[in-house]
DNA sequence: CACCGATGTCCAA
DNA sequence: TTGGACATCGGTG
């Protein structure tokens, strides 16, 4: 069962439209912790996955990030993938458009 | 370019 | 209650 820390993490994370993505950084900040680690633990655990779009979490770097628990292998590519499927396109493993990464303060 | 510490949370013994 | 782990970040050499 998801904790409040982890509940605010999906909370903010349901909040991303279709199509942007998030990162670490940005969702910590939301969520209104400083650590990025937390929230990668929180959504390794992902305990509404796939309900949750854990996908839609990208590294500050703008990086694809880790996936499954790796920083690559099958699930990064499924990660990949269902990204495009959104219109968000990585090039070498780096967000092709920045301006695709979504901020809760506009 | 590469390495290390910092930071907050979760899990197991 | 204590220690280790994690899908990271940022600064420094």
């Amino acid at each position: 069962m998801p904790t409040s820390f982890e509940d605010r993490v999906y909370a903010a994370l349901k909040k991303v439209p279709r199509g942007r993505v998030t990162t670490y950084k940005i969702l910590a900040g939301q969520v209104g912790c400083c650590s990025a680690r937390a929230v990668g633990q929180a959504l390794k655990r992902n305990p509404f996955a796939p309900r949750v779009p854990c996908h839609r979490v990208i590294a500050s770097d703008l990086r694809i990030g880790g996936f499954g628990g790796r920083c690559s292998g099958p699930q990064i590519r499924r990660k990949r993938a269902l990204l495009a499927s959104e219109g968000v396109l990585f090039s070498k493993g780096v967000l092709a458009d920045p301006a695709r990464v979504f901020r809760f303060f506009p």
